[in-house]
DNA sequence: GTCTATACGGTGATAGAC
DNA sequence: GTCTATCACCGTATAGAC
């Protein structure tokens, strides 16, 4: 199945660059694991810049996607903030990987004007829906003593992520749990 | 003076890995910036991997010095967290460079277990003191509505740590300071 | 679309002269 | 302590055959 070797590449890399950072991997070992050579990643992605960029907008089109359902389905605030928990918690995957924006930011130096745009594109993002979560928690009364919505969202992202950050130096949830403690405690029964 | 360059080089290194990461970096870009030649520097750190624990060992003395200064000076428990808050800042460097741990965390996979080990003892540290200075808050009534000491230690620390991420993905230390507001505020005048 | 072959610089590391 | 010389890869990337 020759037709959807790109997929297959985006699904590879995504999982390598989260595992070891945008200089920890190469196109030798995407092309290992998928079985193809070296050469032929390049018929598909023309630089290693044109690949780390379609990574950052389909992990980006992919979280949204996720975001929005929550919006749907999430009947509080508060089931929304708990949920939006779950998704990085989910992303540490026991401690062995990182959001690819987590990881990527940490090798920000080495990536292209485009690929950082789409990445700070990927915070707005979260702090404009944590917003949008934590006003709707100031209504609907779901978390006590909510801060300007828009303070608590900048803190939830960076909470979320820097926690990411301590259980991938542990190889483990633990840390991440216990960061996010206090937090899901404000959120009731539903976090 | 031959006899420094040993400092020379812990210097130069911390400096380029917290800019570019473990595999963002190497005894070349080291070489060039001290003006000696790689090999020379192979006589001062064997491998890579002793220099990156070095580095580790290094700056980990240096911040629990640091801390320990504040733990001296610090009237309150509140003063205390909002050092802690200004050491992390203050290591991002305008979005230019990231704690080394931050940055080594991130790059955890490329570690060896030594180096892996002298990260969690890093973050132990950090939640230990942290921890510390919450106990104090609580005692002397300098934040308001203090949690479980250990509790606000860990997501302390996941906090600034993620706030440094967001902070570099943008090159700036806005997203920091937006990230720590809601803390800061709960400081008072030690804020 | 994928291959082989190849270019060409970078990588950590070592041996041995000075 | 630092050097030159050299090693054995690994890195991204391209040209052109199939």
């Amino acid at each position: 199945m020759p037709a959807d070797t790109k997929a297959k590449l985006l699904e590879s890399a995504e999982r390598i660059v989260r595992e070891r950072g945008y200089n920890g991997f190469s196109y030798a070992d995407l092309a290992q694991e998928i079985g193809i050579r070296t050469a032929s990643i390049h018929y598909h992605f023309r630089a290693k810049s044109d690949l780390v960029l379609a990574l950052i907008e389909r992990y980006a089109e992919r979280i949204a996607g996720g975001l929005a359902d929550l919006s749907r389905t999430g009947p509080t605030g508060a089931h929304r903030i708990a949920g939006y928990i779950a998704v990085y918690r989910d992303a540490l995957r026991e401690g062995s990987s990182l959001c690819l924006c987590v990881s990527l930011s940490a090798d920000a130096e080495s990536l292209e004007p485009t690929a950082l745009s789409a990445l700070e594109a990927f915070h707005r993002a979260g702090v404009a829906w944590l917003t949008e979560a934590f006003e709707l928690a100031t209504a609907d009364g779901s978390i006590e003593r909510v801060g300007v919505p828009a303070s608590e969202a900048a803190a939830t992202l960076a909470l979320v992520e820097g926690a990411q950050l301590v259980g991938r130096a542990s190889r483990s949830v633990e840390p991440f749990d216990a960061a996010v403690l206090l937090l899901r405690a404000r959120l009731g029964d539903a976090g």
